[in-house]
RNA sequence: CGGGGUGUUGCUCAGCUUGGUAGAGCGCCUGGUUUGGGACCAGGAGGUCGCAGGUUCGAAUCCUGUCACCCCGACCA
């Protein structure tokens, strides 16, 4: 039909093009602009409300944990950043430096964080004396910049928002404990708040942290089949308390080294809520993060008593994050432009309707439309609010589920990935030679080794030798 | 960093070959008619043609340099 065809027009659709098809939402949705430098980008109100629901429901989850939160400079002078050699090495190549103060050359470069590790060490260097100091749980909401050189909305721009959990412990037991705690908070406020069901595993040696012991992390896949890092947590044992000389007198009265914890997670995670749950019409938004819940949508509004009959429906639902287009566009415009926006629903009032007391809801998930009674009509919406917020979960557990695959022997591995988009699961000798030979056969990567093992077969999928783990594979974003 | 491409109004682009008053569509503003899946009519505003230099009576157009961005590689805790 040639009004379907309109309707999508603006998008590009995402089987035919989902790169493209995810630069329209963006842009069309008014999440963002672009800025005058690459990788940098302007957050429009769309946009930055999405990352305040973010900063909201998770900082909650940090304070129910015994987080508290600091802030810490944002720029590290040289000698500080270059006391641990793994994480220098690791971000070398992408640290923005400042080299003069006005017009005065510095005696020492600065650089803009690309992370805080070094400054929380530094810190705690001077916090920490005793056991009884212990452990501290910080955490910090900042953006910091790494020089990409390939970038993308959301998902790698050189300056990015997160908040970065950094926490000293008197035993790696509880460094440990920390650790896993903190991608548990992660994994729940991924399923719970933005229905996005993920898989919680540890990283490769290949793939960790620089200067970590062991990453922990969740990996989500997206609609294209491909999988994003969606959070990470580091136990760093106490390597930098030895490089940074963080040291305490513990309970036996010998000085030991603290041990520490760092976690993150960043506005990537709005570039997997765009590709987890959108569609060809643009966003769908799960209903607990959503900015507005629910758009009253006035038909024939210069009609006596429509737009007093949408202001009374929105004073009716002022339980729900509520509001009315009284913009003088055509209903379709409006119909299409509120579906962009991915608002969870919509109350079309009109006439018609009123004449009748009633009126017509439609989910954004399903787009089923719903004749309502007025009076009704708050009772009705919290019970669909928290419905889509399940269903959306459940399709995006069964995308995963559908898209997840077993590969028992190298043939089927190997068909997987010409076939297939996804995640395979394989069995894994350990060796990082099969992890790179495996990347530049197939270029995929590994994702995680599951909490969750699986005995698919004896041998390694690359070598043919015994295999000591089953590793999630999969290209990744 | 290597290969290719593009810079003209808020956006998408035409004009450049063959130099001669800067164009279209969308969007925006005003007024009116409309409104149940992206409405219509009339009028209006908006551009040192990426930047610098050169050739010329005259440059968006030709020449030189430079900058930025995009695509494909390489790189990406």
């Amino acid at each position: 039909m040639a009004d379907q065809k309109k309707l999508v027009a603006e998008i590009t659709s995402m089987d035919e093009d989902f790169t493209q098809w995810y630069t329209d939402v963006v842009i069309k949705a008014g999440l963002i602009a672009y800025s005058n430098i690459k990788g940098f980008m302007v957050y429009k109100p769309a946009g930055y409300a999405l990352w305040e629901a973010v900063q909201k429901h998770l900082d909650a989850r940090f304070k129910a944990v015994g987080v508290e939160n600091v802030y810490l400079p944002m720029m590290i002078p040289e000698n500080l950043l270059s006391k641990e050699s793994d994480l220098v090495n690791g971000f070398a190549p992408e640290v923005a430096w400042v080299t003069h103060g006005g017009q005065e050359e510095l005696q020492e470069r600065i650089c803009v964080r690309p992370t805080s590790e070094t400054l929380f060490s530094d810190f705690y260097k001077d916090e920490v004396h005793s056991y009884r100091d212990l452990p501290k749980n910080y955490n910090q909401w900042c953006s910091v910049v790494r020089w990409e050189k390939e970038t993308r909305p959301f998902l790698r721009s050189r300056e990015f928002m997160w908040q970065e959990g950094h926490t000293v412990h008197a035993t790696m037991e509880e460094a440990e404990e920390r650790t896993k705690l903190m991608l548990d908070v992660y994994a729940d406020f991924c399923a719970e708040d933005l229905a996005i069901p993920t898989i919680k595993g540890r990283k490769t040696d290949k793939e960790k942290f620089a200067g970590a012991i062991a990453t922990y992390t969740i990996e989500a896949l997206m609609h294209d089949g491909r999988a994003l890092q969606s959070g990470t947590s580091h136990n760093f044992g106490d390597d930098f308390a030895r490089a940074y000389g963080i040291q305490f007198t513990d309970k036996d009265n010998k000085l030991k080294y603290a041990f520490q914890t760092s976690w993150g997670l960043s506005t990537r995670i709005i570039g997997a809520l765009i590709m987890v749950h959108g569609d060809n019409s643009g966003l769908v938004l799960p209903p607990k993060i959503a900015p507005t819940q629910v758009m009253i949508i006035p038909i024939q509004q210069r009609k006596a008593g429509v737009l007093e009959k949408a202001a009374e429906i929105k004073e009716m639902l002022k339980d729900f994050r509520v509001k009315v287009d009284e913009t003088d566009k055509s209903p379709g415009f409006k119909f299409a432009e509120q579906e962009m926006r991915g608002i969870p629903l919509r109350v079309e009032i009109g006439p018609r309707d009123i004449a009748e007391g009633k009126c017509v809801v439609v989910r954004r998930d399903t787009r089923e439309k719903i004749s309502c009674d007025i009076a009704s009509l708050p009772e009705k919406i919290g019970e669909l609010l928290p419905q889509i917020q399940n269903d959306m979960y459940e399709r995006a557990k069964k995308h995963l589920e559908e898209h997840t695959f077993e590969a028992p022997d190298k043939e089927t591995f190997e068909a997987l990935f010409e076939e297939t988009k996804g995640f395979v699961k394989a069995m894994w000798c350990g060796s990082r030679e099969c992890e790179e030979k495996i990347k530049e056969d197939y270029s995929v990567t590994s994702r995680c080794i599951p909490y969750k093992q699986q005995h698919l077969s004896d041998v390694c999928v690359c070598c043919g030798k015994p295999a000591t783990k089953m590793v999630y594979w999969g290209r990744a974003y």
